[in-house]
DNA sequence: TTCAGATGCGCAACCGATTGCAAAAAAAAT
DNA sequence: ATTTTTTTTGCAATCGGTTGCGCATCTGAA
């Protein structure tokens, strides 16, 4: 059941008897060491590469206890955004000499907890982590946390004072979407959030609600529908709206998906946007600038966010991170589309 | 420059001598080896579990010359298609106990050597391709098949009698596509396509010379044109098209992305699509669903591909892999929706 | 009672690179 | 020429599981 045999390795010893002098020596040479006289560092290097020597991860791990590997936990990988996160952090992470290892929630706080579980043994040197839906305790953290393994939380971030948290500012993101809604003559403005466990749907859930405060428009429970915020989340939205009663002017969407599916539902019914319901979503997804009427929406920097996540992280293991900050807020955008646009 | 320090791991010889017995015997007992005495091997477990043993991967790994991790290749991970294979390879992985570890060529040739040489150097048990758009030599697979690490490659593979390859019949749904606009009366078709280096392009585009040929429909070289197939192609592609003098009536686009993109464009010049132009796709992302008017498509199975390619790679590291495969085929399926629909 | 064959466990070598410490060699100072 | 300092190099232990081989102990058959 072994199935391939590996071949035998090049080693450092075979490098060493080759030049006469000892593995040690071979092996600070390989590492640039100044401890090695130059031309002896270069001999080494030639003859390392001459030979086909091939770097044995494994037993310098094993010694120096660093893995240069950092874990990532995310709900899962196949969203426009979370994929450009991790395009993102995957290029920061393999220009510095790092791997990531990542692992899917699928929106599950069980097989959150055995994916963190799986990292912690495989020794990554660091998490990088996005909560969730379900995620309430961070009971599940307790081992990394105790063995003081950084951990960076980005986009679904959990506070605490010991990790350090990647994010936009939702709470003046939904209020600026909101803002804009009103201005467009909406009162009675609809928020489909996700979970309020997660502080991004909480914080944007908030925003929307401050800045119906702010311009005296009325809040009622009934205008927030909470969903998975999928791709098919448009029929069921769509069903509570019209159970309501009156039928809002306005809907502000916790992210594009649920925004474009649910404008794809209005259309099907006859509905006009965004003359009778204006629609704003969250992401900035391609699919925004494709759905009819193009969708108003935020712009997330994924990317970025994923670069700031995994850079920050390295800073920390590399211990170049001398400043102790806590959070870090990248730039958001309120992108005005058609769905928005009152024509009136 | 160190950063964190760890704290001292609790070893199989601290469990030795906490029960008083050698390490071999707690090693093997925490490996379920019917060697040991059944009730030993519980009370070892119970003990590990209670002191906080950590299983130490890289002790492991440097025994057995193995690290139950899988190398992954792939041009980029931000799209529809690739997240969704991700995905699946991902799920599979974790289940059998390995890890990804995924690294993008961003379609450069180079970085993708670069890459597959970093992850032979982590030692991968294996690798997972998809083919970058410039790829044209497998020198930089050499040392991994120097050294007989099983290869799987999957969408845009490359046939060698020692790998696997993974992929849908493309000549065939290219073909079908082709035949579906013909038969909505299309007489003029242009085929929007990708890299020729690539299997996936080029059978496409052979799928659609033969079902021009079959139906005895002119094949003109001007109607060929080949694009990075990016989020912004359609702007280029109707820039050739209208260069070419008349304008097609059909367009069978080797991916979502371009096609979206054209239909955009189209609509922008006053085209009406499908009646004066109808438009084909490739690979069924959701957006496919959203755009005016829908887009017709060949669905690809991204999550079944990721899944079969992961489990292939498993069986023949196990060794469970006895029939000698080389090539999976899924089955995919020419979605017609309204953007190929002549209403005539 | 005796002895072949299981069964259970331990010894010790091994995987390959790293690193503290000391020795050796070279360079500089006296 | 001798001592001190600096630069290079090597020794040997270490990281923590794994595994071939052999020694006990035990079972059951002769």
């Amino acid at each position: 059941m072994t199935g391939m045999k590996k071949k035998a390795e090049v080693t450092i010893y075979d490098i060493s008897k080759a030049l006469n002098i000892s593995a040690s020596t071979v092996s600070r040479g390989l590492n640039n060491n100044p401890r090695v006289r130059k031309e002896l560092r270069k001999k080494i290097m030639q003859t390392a590469r001459e030979m086909g020597y091939q770097h044995n991860k494994f037993a310098a791990n094993l010694r120096q206890k660093r893995t240069r590997t950092i874990g990532v936990v995310i709900p899962r990988i196949d969203s426009h955004f979370m994929s450009t996160v991790i395009s993102g952090m995957e290029k920061v992470a393999n220009t510095s000499g790092y791997h990531l290892l990542i692992s899917q929630s699928e929106e599950s706080a069980a097989l959150e907890g055995a994916n963190i579980e799986a990292l912690f043994n495989s020794r990554v040197d660091g998490l990088l982590v996005s909560l969730s839906y379900e995620t309430k305790s961070m009971e599940p953290f307790s081992n990394i946390f105790r063995k003081d393994i950084p951990v960076v939380f980005f986009d679904r971030v959990h506070l605490c004072s010991n990790c350090v948290s990647v994010v936009i500012d939702n709470f003046r993101a939904g209020y600026e979407a909101t803002i804009h809604l009103i201005d467009q003559g909406c009162r009675k403005i609809v928020h489909v959030g996700g979970s309020m466990n997660r502080n991004v749907y909480l914080d944007r859930f908030r925003g929307y609600k401050q800045a119906l405060e702010d311009r005296s428009v009325e809040y009622d429970d009934r205008n927030l529908i909470i969903t998975d915020l999928g791709d098919e989340s448009g029929v069921v939205i769509l069903r509570q709206l019209l159970s309501n009663g009156s039928m809002p002017d306005g809907i502000f969407a916790a992210n594009d998906n649920s925004a474009v599916s649910l404008i794809c539902e209005l259309k099907k019914k006859g509905y006009r946007v965004p003359d009778d319901i204006a629609v704003a979503g969250f992401n900035d997804d391609p699919v925004s600038r494709i759905v009819e009427p193009n969708l108003t929406t935020v712009h997330y920097p994924g990317k970025a966010m994923g670069e700031v996540a995994a850079s920050t992280m390295i800073r920390i293991l590399e211990g170049t991170q001398y400043e102790k900050v806590n959070t870090i807020i990248l730039a958001h955008e309120l992108i005005i589309r058609q769905s928005s646009l009152k024509s009136g």
